[in-house]
DNA sequence: ATTTAATTTTAGCCTAATCTAAAAAAAGTA
DNA sequence: TACTTTTTTTAGATTAGGCTAAAATTAAAT
């Protein structure tokens, strides 16, 4: 129950998100290459966070969190979403530049903190890439979502959030129109590589490729 | 010049507030005693930050500040005395709150953000507790100040900062009254404990103590 | 001027978080 | 099945920051 340092606080948040990916067990080199470290290192730390009754760990087995690991994680989640909203909608960050920002903002752990923060900013339910605020009890708001790369041709919808934080990628979605809210239509898929070309909001064509497709979430419009 | 860790940054900012009493040189046992811990992890401390040169460090001789190193705390200063102003300011923290969120905030360290808060915030010339907050070149605005302690009875002045920023201390101001930019009277001294008699804003009388009217400062009215 | 007391530094130990290299276990392949 | 490759863990170091106890230095008091 006592307060975790900054380390624990970002590996928990990975193991989250890798098994928002869909599996039910997260590897060593998984949470390595993601938080980029040695896997030795995440050995090292898992033991540690398996101690703490943060997560069920059998050497070799691979990882998942307890009920405690998870509510956890989406407190560290919560704070890092906030200061997301707090930095784009007060400070006038654009969206690509808040990550690391955030990454830090997100330890300073102190509950009032977090409340005013929140009715500050009007308890924000998503944050700037889409993505949604667990409320104090860990609770998620969650739009129904589908893939932009899963959209049949011919269907369209509203862009809802976006899978890659990076800055590449965002200013890469800044350059060709894309952005939370955006109505984008699916014209066409081309065989040959999987790319797609669209129409965001009903006047500009382009086309992206697969990869880029497979980061944005749309919710669709009813057909 | 690579980014230094927060128990550095923290040293640091413990030297330059001892070197503001007045003395040019701080000795050991005074920075413990500041930062809570004990004099052998400050004499480490020191050997790390003489190595920086943030410090003038001779052994068993007391340290004082290199030019770099007082840039550096007045940065560090900066950002907290920033933050006590986004917490009371935005977030309607009381100035008794403040003090442990901005320990920690303070050293979030991405120069853009702090000074897309300075602008968010107006630019603000003094915290909560009526300290100067540095501007980016790390210069102070200061008002002429003298300790309430030190007025003689029958002069009145305007309180414009606290040197102690202690809930316990700042909870007792809020009781008696005494806020920054208050008026303030001394309509005695008593002298069997050197306390005072105050008459706050031409209605409230209290006495306070010796401690207290040390710990408050005021700009005199020309009399 | 000695002696005593206080301050400061060093020595040695500890925990957290990282690394590389080696060993062990699991998974894949012939 | 037996061999090979990949993954994971352990072993052994390192750096940062802290501690206590002992030694060294400076300051205070006979
Ligand atoms: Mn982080
Ligand atoms: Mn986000
Ligand atoms: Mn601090
Ligand atoms: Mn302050």
């Amino acid at each position: 129950m006592k307060k975790l340092s900054p380390a624990e606080e970002n590996y928990l948040k990975a193991i989250y998100h890798l098994l928002e990916e869909g599996l039910e067990k997260v590897s060593t080199n998984e949470i390595a290459s993601l938080i980029q470290t040695s896997a030795a290192s995440v050995s090292d730390m898992l033991k540690k966070l398996a101690e703490k009754e943060l997560i069920h760990y059998k050497k070799y087995q691979g990882v998942s969190l307890t009920e405690l690991g998870d509510k956890t994680a989406l407190h560290i989640i919560r704070r890092n979403r906030l200061w997301e909203v707090f930095l784009v909608e007060k400070l006038k960050f654009s969206w690509d530049e808040i990550d690391t920002i955030a990454e830090e903002l997100e330890h300073v752990n102190a509950p009032l903190l977090v409340r005013r923060l929140d009715e500050y900013l009007g308890f924000p339910k998503f944050d700037p890439h889409g993505d949604p605020i667990p409320d104090e009890f860990g609770e998620l708001s969650s739009k129904p979502r589908i893939a932009l790369g899963d959209v049949p041709a011919g269907q369209s919808g509203k862009i809802v959030a976006v899978n890659n934080s990076s800055a590449a990628f965002l200013k890469y979605l800044d350059k060709v129109g894309v952005y939370i809210g955006a109505k984008v239509a699916v014209l066409d898929r081309i065989e040959f590589d999987g790319s797609l070309e669209l129409l965001i909001d009903g006047q500009k064509k382009v086309f992206v490729s697969k990869e880029v497709s497979a980061n944005i979430q749309v919710m669709l419009h009813p057909s």
